[in-house]
DNA sequence: CTAACATTAAAACGAACGTTTGAACGAATC
DNA sequence: GATTCGTTCAAACGTTCGTTTTAATGTTAG
């Protein structure tokens, strides 16, 4: 029984001990022999399976990001669909954007908060070939979902929106990747704070907790009022704030 | 002339070079000999100045830290002093943080982009001494814009007010931090789309259209709808959503 | 049974790491 | 002019790094 045969145990516990060890202490901090040593494999075990160390991280990636790509693009056809070919709210193209992300955080056999940590930890990695990668996994995602930006908020210039798409990655990004200073000074978690309870938590609780709180936020500021322009860069065709504002479809 | 004992000159080249180099690469993919080959400076000498290379690490941020501390109390003084006691408006006090931060992106004098690069993806570090570090720095500040977004903010819940802070702070730092999966994606800088004037830049310039765009994001998201909880956590007393927003004071 | 194959194991590789050492240097002090 | 002291220098320290090698295991197929 078990005709698995790419899956060979070994593989599997070394992507989970990596998964979990990058995520603690980062990609270069993180040596082979602590991989291996905690994964109780021999230390040759990780370049016979994966080929090099590089190799190896972006395998750990590869199994949680394909499951994530593919349920972006489905969460956004199945919106498309239902809105006939009209524009999507913004607040449904968030919801399928972020709110899929954050569904990971609850469940422990897509990495939970373990991978959502390590994720955003690492989309600030500066090494080439980690961004090299990002940009590769991500493209056709985020162009789709951009496009769907674009047409729920015509009146909005394309230049704004990739900014606070931007913007809203970035919020999302170290709201997931946890180390935060704000933890340490306040030496509370969030949400232990003003009366609530406290987090006994269970991380599959801080996840939904995180999704109700973030959600809201990036909302208000995708739909926030336009800047205005105090160096005349080039011709404004007219403040495009006001109008932008009224045109907004409902969200 | 020239009596400055403590700037051997020495010590300022492998700051500036190590403030590059550590933005570049990350403090753990930053050897010693990078830094001291680039400063043109000895191997032993930045454990002669600083005594090791964590401690260079530190001195890199304290000598800009200190200046961002100092000015960011400072700006938080005058606008409480002029207000005469009462409460400041959010926006008041998001410009007093996040523009006297910005700033620095455009004075090559406090560290420009360099800098503000290296803060947003230093932020994220998970080393221990770093996080520890940065606690130890941030604390006063922190507390005080708190303080200080409770009073401006009444009837949002506290424990509301910390994680939006949390997430303004995650917005802007990945924002500076620029290791940008859009920028990848996309290849093009961020702002050399939809017809605006490609960015020749000059840091400078990219620091101001940063803050331009990055404040009404914040603005809006600190100000959005409170969330709805769908879990009945505890006895909620009332929905607070909608008392609070018609209760809001002017922004 | 044996040949072929995939996996694991122990050991070693050269390279690079942060740090330390002890001597040499240069300018100021007596 | 000798001495002191802060600084620079070349060299080496011991350790750890990612990777490779070669042999020993099972496991499967002929």
């Amino acid at each position: 029984m078990s005709e698995q045969k790419t899956s060979s145990d070994t593989r599997d516990r070394i992507l989970d001990v990596a998964e979990r060890l990058f995520m603690e202490n980062g990609y270069e901090a993180t040596s082979m022999r602590m991989i291996t040593g905690a994964a109780e494999v021999n230390l040759a075990a990780v370049n016979y399976h994966f080929g090099s160390k590089e190799a190896l991280l972006r395998e750990v990636f590869r199994r949680r990001l394909g499951w994530l790509n593919v349920n972006r693009l489905q969460a956004l056809d199945r919106l498309e669909a239902q809105a006939g070919g009209g524009p999507l709210k913004p607040s449904q193209i968030l919801e399928a954007f972020f709110g899929t992300l954050l569904r990971m955080g609850e469940d422990k056999a897509l990495g939970g908060m373990t991978f959502l940590r390590l994720l955003g930890r690492t989309l600030t990695e500066p090494a080439e070939f980690i961004r090299t990668f990002f940009a590769g996994e991500y493209a056709e995602v985020i162009d789709r979902y951009k496009q769907a930006l674009y047409r729920a908020l015509p009146d909005v210039p394309q230049a704004e929106i990739v900014w606070r798409l931007h913007f809203m990655l970035g919020a999302m990004s170290y709201a997931i990747a946890g180390t935060d200073v704000l933890r340490v000074v306040t030496g509370v978690e969030v949400g232990d704070l003003a009366g609530e309870r406290p987090l006994q938590d269970d991380d599959t609780v801080l996840a939904r907790r995180l999704a109700q709180r973030l959600m809201p936020f990036l909302l208000g500021g995708l739909r926030a009022p336009l800047p205005q322009f105090d160096e005349p860069a080039r011709i404004q065709k007219e403040l495009p704030t006001q109008a932008a504002r009224e045109s907004r479809p409902g969200i």
